[in-house]
DNA sequence: TATTGTGTTAAGGTAAGGTTAAAGCAAGTT
DNA sequence: AACTTGCTTTAACCTTACCTTAACACAATA
């Protein structure tokens, strides 16, 4: 097999400490996609797949949280690093609200970075063993493409997904017959696990099971403080 | 809902420092075992499952950088935080190189460390599935799956099972056909021996025996004064 | 037979989950 | 700026699930 270079988006504004940082990473073997705003490193995101997100916090327009947030809406599993001029504790906890994998104050020694980068990428890699490229499933009678966020009944009714239902359905479909832990869900999709968060997901339970219904053989149960199940009925 | 608190093994010296970042962490739900220097944190790693370790860099006799290789021989997985006084950039490198998930250097805020915690053990919350075989039992004509909490009649009917139900028929399975003292339910399951709670349990056993009616070669007997046994009657 | 243990059913409280609607919110449009 | 639109959270109200307690019966043992 092939060993594929990692990708990485760089966003940072600093056009001088931008080019450096990323030919040093090119140096290291790593594919660097350099934006020079949040704007245009949203839209490289969305262009393509990468295994780490480098952010700039500090940019004009779009700043590094904001982008971080979206990148989150469109997919919740990339490692994010930020990179910060000031070491404003607010700042701190603001990124690892947002789901942060690591942070990084300017000046840093790129040494430094380039072993976070390494250790994060690593942890990616052992814990996601096969599920990187599980975007399609066979549920019952339907089919679930989760890149592109739709739901399909027979090859005929299509039913567009939004964010969350996609990353809920998503994640019953990869227990399958199985439990799905509340937590789980919470901390992966909503990444806080209050009454809230938890009421909102039962919210999303409630219109998955709706999508669901054309199919009688498949049905979403609960675990009665546990979470739930997602199961499919075979009858043939 | 029982969440389970995650445990953390804290390993520091300075008793002044150890207790109050211990106290810290209890008071915010988590479960933290403190030891005062590498030797007894790997005696007391050995002896539990931890969530999270976060390992004191600068201690006398064995320091935490060989505490981490060791700790890393055993279990790969555990995320490690490493805490040190002195910024010195070939520590750094040396703590991601032993597998490091994150470094804090002292004095440090006590908010980042918990959000750094926080996402870290959010990041390993991913699927840890199933052994499953622990959870399956076979009785009579019946399977109990323990972990999906539901008993099956010959592939026929299915009944949900309540946690207190599950954990009572599991604690019987593992005694089939032998004596399942009273006690051991009660302070297994409802955590308290007293005149109530035996009671609580004479209810549940009535419950199981409504459950387990469909095959007659299974039953629940009582042994006075003692506890109950489930008995499976072969016939053949 | 008195006493204590068990069998069973039903009532009641509390917490979790189901469901629908309204309120928030962030983009993009007009 | 005001208006739409799509998505998410919050709120409200109801139902279900779970567990305990009470009550009354019968069984076992001393």
């Amino acid at each position: 097999m092939e060993e594929q270079n990692k990708k990485i988006l760089l966003v940072e504004d600093d056009p001088n400490f931008g080019t450096v940082l990323k030919d040093y990473l090119s140096m290291n073997d790593y594919d660097v996609v350099h934006a020079k705003n949040g704007m245009e490193g949203f839209e490289k995101f969305k262009k393509d797949d990468y295994d780490l997100c480098i952010l700039d916090v500090m940019m004009p327009y779009k700043d590094g949280f904001t982008l971080a947030k979206e990148i989150r809406e469109k997919n919740s599993d990339v490692p994010i690093i930020f990179l910060t001029a000031k070491a404003m504790k607010e700042d701190v906890l603001k990124g690892y609200k947002v789901g942060a994998d690591d942070y990084l104050n300017k000046p840093f020694d790129s040494e430094v970075l380039l072993m976070k980068i390494k250790a994060i990428i690593q942890r990616k890699a052992t814990d996601t063993v096969s599920d990187s490229k599980q975007f399609e499933f066979k549920i019952g009678n339907f089919d679930l493409n989760s890149k592109l966020r739709f739901l399909k009944f027979k090859d005929e009714e299509t039913v567009k997904l939004s964010p969350k239902e996609n990353e809920l359905l998503r994640l019953l479909a990869l227990h399958e017959n199985d439990l799905m832990p509340r937590e789980l869900a919470l901390t992966k999709i909503w990444r806080d696990d209050n009454y809230f968060t938890s009421r909102s997901m039962d919210v999303y339970i409630a219109k998955l099971r709706k999508y669901l219904k054309p199919d009688p053989e498949v049905e979403i149960l609960n675990i009665h403080g546990e979470g739930f199940r997602l199961v499919v009925n075979q009858k043939d």
